[in-house]
DNA sequence: CTGAAAGCGCTTACAG
DNA sequence: CTGAAAGCGCTTACAG
């Protein structure tokens, strides 16, 4: 590697101090306007570069934020991810993302990893996507870094803290009034493991909407992939039957996959024999057949949401605990009509 | 922010050198298994973590690798980052992403700001996901910086230069050899814009060996977008109608996206009056009605093999200029149909 | 096998 | 408004 340009090299040629040339760069007081030009022409000139390294060891500060997912095949979180570092990027930050999965499946020593790399790192903040593990919660507090959770609510061991997300009861509630609304009087709700803090209100929205319009609901629990969804919706329908319900609520985009796949193999129509309403919205909902009802979180809205409030957290110091809750819409399509 | 334990604190407390600690701790030789062991139980107990900052600003090393991405609307791209982040992790390395799109279309101001910020951070390597634009080419060669291209071939300015990903051309052969095997004869191409230097190839392959087998080949210009392919496909249909070709190759998966939606919206059905061929595997082409024919370039496999080149050239220093291929294979589904 | 010391490239009190 | 100097937390020749 070619020696780099340093502030020292550039401060000799202008023939001022690094102080001036660090204070002329960095935009700060303390220098005049002429001198402050002269610096930054030179340092063109120069094609100096700062080392935000050495930047940032010295003044103690950090430019990095950690992102902890735990994406599986959700293609979700990468929209999420996508949204905050556009974010970010505008404010002269970037992220680090560590999943915490491998394989698909969720791995503590993995995140424990990970974790470390980003204390390694001194990052500003770190983003929890999912709940984390009691151990990164203490590691985290311990070092007295911000913690900012998005989509997931933060576990009451991380409160107070702040959050970003939609309203998952509401959310609920919107798919129980719309099927309760077609005549739907059974529905089931297709649920993910309640260790993703997402799953307990996106059910009690739903469940308690259904009871108050007088529609009931069975749970169906599912591992958190299609594959899981698919042998769950299989095995409920060998042992209750297809008449049973006549409506689900596929409580994210994996496990919709998962329900529509089974429907099919069982040669269950698509809403003639049951309504189906998914959760996410996704590019192919309108393409399938029939197109699919779902509820959108606005998850880019959300991404920009948590960006600048991480911004303002780390460049202004900020103490944030507001829960910041984004209002979901229902996109009706055709996987949901009147019961027959 | 509390006062953090140093590697100072730590030789203190053990009663060694600074030195002493910081081999043990590297797992370096020149100390004894028995200081080794008392330093590192020290350090656990006083909560010590490396400050990576200093140790790259100190050993003019880095752990970080730049990713730049143009990645629009499409998965794709999240596909490819995050298998190249899963092996990197392995290494102890961790990639920053950049993403030169705002608002969907590509920003060169965006991509120079991205390159300097990446600059500051002295990564260790810059990974390109498409054309970088020639003056941020030129910023990373003066600067000496490792670049490695990935999916996008290197344009003869950056060559020689590392390579991993599909055999656009083989890909195309196969899409041909299908579709002329079920008795296609005018196929069409729809293309997205030759500045994404994978179209090249990617038609090039198609219309070699739709020539060699009779089949003739018709180009539709895209934007590379699902709106701008409904668009150019509408556009076409109008212009020629639809008796003119009896099979599409649609070369990404926005563009097939937009297709059979125009397919549908002028009535056309697939696979009876058209076979439509798309690239890239994705989670709902078995669901669609009918399930899609593709071209799967396997890009897990091409994210893997990219971290482990990458990994290599940081982490050992290795000069590599290798071009990867990954064989791509074609997925047979119900949306290729022999002509009638 | 171990220590004392220099220095990576910055920022920032402290003096003028 | 500007300078000389200390120091952020590490690694690594150089000497023993």
């Amino acid at each position: 590697m070619a020696r780099r340009i340093t502030l020292k090299d550039v401060s000799a040629r202008a023939g001022v101090s690094t102080y001036t040339v660090s204070q002329a760069l960095a935009g700060k007081a303390g220098v005049s306007d002429e001198t402050r030009e002269m610096v930054i022409r030179t340092a063109d000139e120069m094609g100096y570069v700062t080392n935000v390294l050495a930047a940032n060891l010295k003044g103690q500060t950090s430019s990095t934020v950690g992102v902890m997912t735990a994406s599986g095949r959700n293609q979700y979180y990468s929209m999420l991810v996508q949204g905050i570092d556009g974010v970010l990027q505008q404010y002269g930050l970037h992220a680090v993302t560590n999943d915490a999965m491998r394989g698909g499946v969720y791995n503590a020593e993995l995140e424990r990893e990970s974790v470390s790399a980003l204390l390694q790192q001194r990052v500003a903040l770190i983003v929890a996507t999912y709940s984390l593990g009691e151990s990164s919660l203490r590691a985290i507090r311990e070092w007295d870094i911000p913690l900012v959770f998005v989509d997931s609510l933060p576990p009451a061991a991380a409160e107070p803290c702040p959050f970003v997300g939609c309203d998952n009861r509401l959310a609920g509630e919107l798919v129980a009034e719309h099927l309760a609304g077609l005549g739907h009087r059974n529905a089931v709700f297709l649920g993910f493991p309640a260790d993703w803090n997402t799953r307990l209100p996106r059910e009690a929205g739903f469940r308690d909407a259904a009871s108050r319009l007088g529609m009931s609901v069975t749970t169906v629990e599912s591992e958190n992939t299609a594959e899981g969804a698919y042998a769950a919706m299989r095995g409920h329908l060998a042992e209750v039957g297809s008449g049973s319900f006549d409506a689900i609520y596929a409580s994210n985009t994996p496990l919709l996959h998962g329900v529509l796949r089974a429907l099919r193999d069982e040669g269950l129509s698509v809403p003639e024999s049951v309504s189906v309403v998914g959760f996410d919205e996704f590019e192919w909902a309108e393409l399938l057949s029939p197109s699919v009802t779902v509820v959108d979180q606005h998850i880019e809205q959300i991404g920009r949401e948590a960006g600048r409030l991480i911004a303002e957290i780390v460049t202004e110091g900020r103490e944030v605990t507001e829960h910041l809750a984004i209002r979901p819409d229902l996109i009706i399509r055709q996987s949901t009509a009147p019961r027959h």
